[in-house]
RNA sequence: GGCCUCAUCGUCUAACGGCUAGGACACAAGAUUCUCAUUCUUGUAAUCGGGGUUCGAUUCCCCGUGAGGUCACCA
């Protein structure tokens, strides 16, 4: 029988999530849930410092919208909480008296300045620093005031990550590290193995920058007689250029940026999940319950992934291709520019309908879609860079029009009568298509692209169609 | 500098030690009565280097090289 699975995601409240951070939740979410088990959100707020206002929440806020749904957390309160390591802080006592009791915990009796200097030293002579080689010999009884350290049994390793393998390393990087600091708050290396404990957690799910202090952390397990959770080292999410990690100084953005850009949730939950994960066959895009079907750590990769957007904006173009077109309404609210606030929904939905598959994200509606709305500025140039047209005299693309005005007058405006009149425009004109429905393209809508002519048409209206083929045929009149 | 980890097309990746190293994004060309896009077809493009082990190495071992992480009273 196996331990039930719980598993948890533990950010700090110092600044915005990011896609790797991101990366890490859904995994942990998937686990759990793939399991039928519990996924725990805990905020691990133990540095007041370096904590930022509101970052809490947008944490939060991010992992709602992507329905990274907790099942315990600070705001969904579970038997094991709370689930604020501020507000823990009696349990590390608690676990510290233990060790402090069995003799595996001291009073730092040194100052920050003095440890400074050890380690500069340890530099000067290209070491690695060690506090443990200045560990002292009759340290005073720990009151508070000083940090309380771990008092390490340096040993070789061998342990199995759920992702990177068989990892081991020598005794040479197990040292005596803080567990609470002279502020009363514990660290993160102590607070979040008595979390773990606490709290049940079977696999631990984070970053690759926690890989050199995995063993520190063995040698805390044992001193504490507990058992060890399953532990999963993620790499890191590569920045687009460079071999850096993705963060926030190099442009990366957050979540809910991406979300602002009107890229789905579902898509960025597939993009992310296959950024380093895939389930061994030639599928390219999940969903979220196949992703809580097929997820496993152990074809999660091994070597950090580059974040591409140009494969983020073909899932989330392939996402809005599939939506129903009430949805993408739905979903498209915020985005519509500002000329097509009085149009009414209908002719929005219509609009959205011919855009619909040229949409990678939803803030490019206002571009794709503005001639819907306004009359755009006759731009004569559009007819200048047209390989047909540039050909053709003015008075004779004014009178191609001109013609097809008068067709279309005669016409009941859906599309299906006008391709029809267009087919005999094109053959009472004796013209090609590249050049009549160009003109009339340009001529209706004065934008470098747009949808099908007879759909584009239909959709404007057979008063503003005409009305613009007229001000166009002044404009190329003059 | 010590320690740890990683390494397949530009990018994300697949390949019990065994087909011609497969797919996707991107890119290019063609088709779909016009543009942009979609869709379809086709194409360019990779096993970091050197040694082993083996009938056979992308895969296992060693040595290089490159990249990343870490060596905090940060997480």
């Amino acid at each position: 029988m196996s331990k039930p699975v719980r598993t948890r995601f533990a950010p700090s409240p110092t600044g915005f999530l990011h896609v790797g951070g991101i990366r890490t939740a859904l995994f942990a979410y998937l686990v759990a849930k793939q399991a039928d088990g519990t996924f725990i959100l805990r905020l691990e707020d133990t540095d007041k410092k370096r904590e930022v206002e509101g970052s809490a929440e947008h944490l939060i806020e991010s992992l709602k919208i992507l329905g990274i749904n907790y099942d315990e957390g600070p705001d969904k309160p579970g038997d094991l909480g709370p689930y604020r390591q501020s507000e823990r802080l009696e349990t590390y006592q608690k676990w510290a008296k233990k060790l402090i009791e069995s003799g595996r915990a001291y009073a730092d009796p040194y100052t920050p300045e003095e440890v400074q200097v050890f380690r500069e030293d340890a530099q000067k002579n290209k070491l690695p620093f060690l506090y443990r080689n200045h560990r002292p010999e009759n340290p005073v009884a720990w009151d508070g005031s000083k940090p309380l350290r771990f008092k390490s049994d340096p040993k070789g390793y061998k342990w199995n990550d759920a992702v990177m393998g068989d990892l081991s390393t020598g005794p040479e990087v197990i040292d005596d590290f803080i567990l609470i600091k002279s502020d009363g708050y514990p660290t993160y290396n102590f607070a979040h193995i008595v979390d773990d404990a606490e709290m049940n957690i079977s696999h631990v799910i984070r970053g690759q920058e926690f890989i050199s202090s995995t063993p520190n952390y063995l040698n805390l397990y044992e001193a504490l007689n507990l058992d060890r959770p399953i532990l999963a080292t993620m790499p890191h999410i590569l920045n687009e250029t460079g071999n850096k990690k993705l963060g926030k100084r190099d442009g990366a953005k957050d979540v809910l940026d991406y979300i602002k850009d009107g890229y789905l949730p579902v898509a960025l939950v597939s993009f992310i999940a296959t950024l380093g994960w895939n389930d061994g066959t030639e599928q390219e895009i999940f969903t979220r319950d196949e992703l809580i079907e097929k997820f496993s750590l152990d074809r999660v990769g091994r070597s950090g992934a580059h974040f591409d957007t140009r494969r983020l904006n073909w899932v989330n173009g392939h996402f809005i291709r599939q939506m129903q077109i009430d949805g993408l309404y739905n979903a498209s609210e915020k985005y519509w520019p500002d000329e097509a606030k009085s149009s009414d929904e209908s002719y929005k939905k219509q609009v959205l309908g011919l855009i619909q598959e040229r949409l990678k994200f939803l803030s490019e509606i206002p571009e794709l879609t503005r001639f819907f709305f306004k009359d755009l500025p006759i731009d004569l140039s559009l007819i200048e860079s047209n390989k047909q047209l540039k050909k053709i005299d003015k008075p004779e693309l004014a009178d191609l029009l001109s013609q097809s005005v008068k067709q279309l007058e005669q016409s009941d405006f859906t599309s299906a009568d006008i391709q029809t009149k267009l087919n005999s425009l094109l053959e009472s004109t004796n013209q090609k298509p590249a050049v009549l429905f160009s003109i009339i393209r340009v001529a209706t809508t004065w934008s470098p692209a747009s949808p099908a002519l007879a759909d584009t048409l239909a959709v404007l209206g057979k008063d503003k169609a005409i009305e613009r083929l007229n001000k166009s045929i002044a404009a190329l009149s003059q």
